[in-house]
DNA sequence: TCTGGGGTCCTAGGACCC
DNA sequence: TCTGGGGTCCTAGGACCC
């Protein structure tokens, strides 16, 4: 056996699209291009062709509801209007701003036009949604090259290549972060946005890292963020700072030691090129919020609508679940979830219906809903042979918890029996 | 004028099995 | 009447991400 050669060093780049969704609208309504717009909302605000051959588009002025902002050019980002933002926020601070309907076909087709892109020149790529990437530069030939006195200017060159091709091929741009591991790049990326381009090495990590905000770093959210700031602990550079048992005594073994590996740059995770999906679901917030009782037919409408799409989808793409959840918001945001695992994998929508049903007995619907939503989950590809689960074989599933017996208001509740399950109307074909 | 929709992963307790 | 431990599955909730 020959001696093990020492692996090239690790060459990670992670790419991502500038305001993606909005870009995309651009590409086809090129007179919105430097104009303040949103993208958000449902249909009912598609652009109006007029006679004289232009657009008339929505402005968020006109906006009522309770969608919220999903991207935002950076014209609007001017104006404080950012993701997630809700739609009544966002027009208060930029009425004239043009609203425009999400139209995720226009972006699916974007989002494989560029993976393509970088393939030809990078084929080792990790999906992270419909807008970013992973790629593994380190085997791609002239990565690892000197240029000049830049040792990572094989791996810069490679990655101007990539974004060329990637603008050539969908008149996009993007912005790419290299770096030894996937943790530093996706920082890294952000760091030159829009159309950026970041080389790190492990040397910049006190120089350009710590001195971010920790809340920039993929992993810590709202509420670890909100506990950090608590603590005093605003930047990476300070928690890099901080002792590992420090942060592990008040984050857990394994947060907390995560913590202070990410603070200093460290991540040995491979991309994972090969990922099946795990579950798959649909949801839907209402117009206004309904009530179990007053509004049970409606209740009933939606929630058969949603059954029969996840197995709709599941069917499409070729999946069978052997486990059906619904998910509730109620009008005071809490959510809950109750799901049931059945002795077979199904993508059949009366399975799914009479499943969800069940969970959905199971909760105590006293307050008025926001949201539904229907899961299917433990999915299978349905063209593989469904493994011999020794659960399935043996006693049927033991009985739901027992939903809390409330006092004054049970009978509103108990007798409508099955609330707006099963209703035969609904559930006939 | 509050706060979408589609996901993943983790934790934790109890059931159940060996 | 008292004593195990390990492992997996199921369920519910929650954090986080795009």
């Amino acid at each position: 056996m020959p001696a093990n050669p020492t692996p090239p060093r690790r060459l990670i780049a992670h790419l991502d699209m500038d305001a993606f969704y909005a870009s995309c609208e651009l590409l086809r309504y090129p007179d919105l291009r430097g104009e303040p717009v949103v993208i958000g909302g449902g249909r009912r605000h598609q652009p109006e062709p007029q006679p004289d051959g232009t657009r008339r588009y929505a402005r968020l002025a006109d906006y009522a509801g309770r969608g919220v902002v999903t991207t935002a050019t950076y014209a609007a980002r001017a104006f404080g209007v950012h993701s997630a933002m809700g739609l009544m926020k966002a027009a208060a601070l930029a009425p004239q701003a043009v609203l425009l309907p999400t139209d995720f076909d226009l972006y699916k087709r974007c989002s494989r036009a560029f993976k393509a892109a970088v393939a030809e020149l990078a084929p080792v790529i990790e999906d992270r949604g419909i807008d970013e990437i992973y790629i593994d530069l380190t085997e791609v030939p002239g990565a690892q090259d000197t240029i000049g006195h830049d040792p990572l200017g094989g791996a810069r060159a490679l990655a101007r290549e990539i974004k060329n091709n990637v603008q050539r091929a969908t008149g996009l741009t993007c912005s790419i972060g290299v770096t030894p591991n996937k943790l530093l790049s996706k920082l890294a990326s952000e760091l030159d946005k829009p159309d950026g381009l970041t080389v790190l090495t492990l040397d910049e990590i006190p120089t350009r890292i710590w001195p971010l905000p920790v809340r920039k770093l993929n992993g810590i959210g709202p509420k670890a963020g909100a506990k950090l700031a608590g603590l005093g602990l605003e930047t990476l550079g300070q928690l890099a700072q901080c002792e590992p048992e420090w942060l592990i005594e008040r984050f857990g073994q394994s947060y907390g030691a995560w913590l202070h590996r990410a603070a200093w740059g460290r991540d040995e995770r491979p991309l994972v090129t090969d990922s099946e999906p795990v579950s798959m679901s649909r949801e839907t917030t209402f117009d206004r919020d309904l009530h179990a009782v007053r509004d049970r037919s409606q209740l009933s409408a939606i929630f058969t609508e949603l059954c029969r799409r996840v197995a709709e989808d599941l069917q499409r793409k070729g999946y069978v679940g052997r486990t059906v959840g619904i998910k509730l918001r109620f009008d005071d945001f809490k959510i809950v979830t109750r799901d049931l695992t059945l002795p077979a994998n199904t993508a059949d929508f009366a399975s799914i219906r009479q499943a969800a049903g069940q969970c959905l007995k199971r909760v105590d619907l006293r307050r008025r809903l926001r949201l539904l939503g229907v899961r299917v989950g433990n999915l299978h590809r349905a063209d593989l042979p469904e493994l011999p689960s020794r659960r399935s074989t043996r006693a049927p599933a033991r009985p739901g918890r027992p939903m809390p017996k409330p006092a004054a208001t049970t009978m509103l509740v108990a007798r409508e029996p099955g609330l707006f399950d099963d209703l035969p109307d609904e559930t006939a074909n």
